[in-house]
Order: C-alpha cells, then sequence, then structure tokens
DNA sequence: AGCGAGATCGTCT
DNA sequence: GACGATCTCGCTA
C-alpha cells in the first residue's frame, strides 16, 4: 500500500529514520532511499528557523507537501515537509529504475555517482522549482514501501554552519550510495548491528 | 585521498 | 555586500 500523510505528520527525525529503504521515484525514475537529514523549526539550520517568507512557504504546508529550492545559484534540494514546519533532506538515494534517464540528465555513466548528493539527486531524478509545493501521495510521486529492513545509522548532519550537533543525519548501514560513508564508529539507530565481514550492499567498489 | 577555488543568484544583513 | 542543507575540476602527495 502507498504512502500516507500521517506518515510525515510526525516529528522530522522520525520520518528521517523511517525513510531509509523506501524506493522513491518520479515518473517512474529514482530508487532506494539511503541517506537523509533532519530540519525542525526550532533548528538554527533549518529554512523554517526564521519563519515563514515567500521562498520557504512549502515548509509550512501540510505535511506531505515537496519543498524545493534553489541552492548556490545552480542546485536543487528536495525535501519532504513533516509536522510543525519541519523537513527531511532526501541527500542520497541507490539507484534503481530509469537508469539511462539519470545517467543522460547527469550526463555520466557511473552508478554510484547518479544520486549520491542532494544536488546530484535532484538533477538525476529531473526535480525542478515547479514540484514546490506539490504532494507527494500523487503523481508524479511515488513512494514504496521497504523490501527490507536496513541497518540505519546515523551522524552529524553534512554542509552546514549553524546546529551543528544535531544528529539527524541518517543513512543505510555501509551503502556504496552515500554522498559520504559514515564513520566506522557510527551509532546504529534501527535495524540488525553489523557483523564481521565487512561486505558492501551492492557490487563491489 | 584531500584541499581549494569557481560557478551562480535569490534572500537576508 | 555576503552567504548558502553543493558539485566539479585541478592540483598536491
Amino acid at each position: 500500500m502507498p504512502i500516507s500523510r500521517a506518515f510525515f505528520d510526525r516529528p522530522a527525525p522520525a520520518v528521517a529514520q523511517d525513510l531509509i529503504g523506501w524506493d522513491f521515484r518520479i515518473a517512474g525514475i529514482g530508487g532506494v532511499i539511503v541517506e537523509t537529514e533532519a530540519y525542525t523549526r526550532d533548528d538554527e539550520a533549518s529554512h523554517s528557523f526564521r519563519g515563514p517568507r515567500t521562498a520557504n512557504a512549502a515548509m509550512f504546508g501540510p505535511p506531505a507537501t515537496a519543498y524545493v529550492y534553489r541552492i548556490y545559484g545552480l542546485h536543487r534540494c528536495l525535501n519532504f515537509v513533516c509536522r510543525d514546519a519541519g523537513a527531511v533532506l532526501i541527500r542520497a538515494l541507490e539507484p534503481v529504475s530509469g537508469l539511462k534517464e539519470m545517467a543522460e540528465r547527469r550526463a555520466l555513466e557511473d552508478a554510484r555517482l547518479l544520486c549520491s548528493g542532494p544536488g546530484r539527486l535532484a538533477q538525476a531524478l529531473g526535480v525542478g522549482l515547479g514540484l514546490n509545493g506539490a504532494s507527494l501521495l500523487e503523481e508524479p510521486f511515488a513512494l514504496l514501501p521497504p523490501q527490507e529492513a536496513s541497518t540505519v545509522v546515523t551522524g552529524l548532519r553534512i554542509g552546514i554552519s549553524r546546529a551543528v550537533d544535531r544528529p539527524w543525519r541518517f543513512g543505510r548501514h555501509r551503502s556504496r550510495f552515500l554522498s559520504k560513508p559514515f564513520p566506522p564508529d557510527a551509532t546504529v539507530v534501527a535495524g540488525k548491528r553489523p557483523l564481521m565481514p565487512r561486505q558492501q550492499e551492492g557490487e563491489s567498489r
């Protein structure tokens, strides 16, 4: 069954953690979510921290709304709006469907680099500002439940200068599609504790 | 592998 | 006028 609005009507950190392993697609193109970050209203790093503005209006919309913004004048970042102006930044996907289209948009072959980063992911999935404010519960979006449970690790958020101490970055343990690996001693917050053999998911490096 | 610079522009100071 | 929830390339080692 498809995802519900209730899934997003929770604190952003909880939603960010639970999104790991879901299959996310736009117009049929996408893959498994392997990395996310949570931002909340009382969080200095969040775009909603200083209240409603024209630019962040989508963050103050209902849960399950897409919030898309342009960063550094050229890239775009995709977020899922949660309860109370919170949001989850989608940072990386393991490409599964539409590899060909993604490779064309990225002008790049290596599957490893197609969606491993918020800007890369947005480019590969064709995310434009036109999707800002759209409902994640309708076309062209699709979110399918995890096929299997993921071991989820957490750590500090990346690329921010304020509220750097909050451990609100979540990722699938040792996925090779992360924008950046988690430290070896990263805290496991869900799923089975990793065992001896350091086996990468997917193909070998 | 890691570091530094450039690209590029709307929003806020 | 400065900066940002980033990416890529070129250089050093």
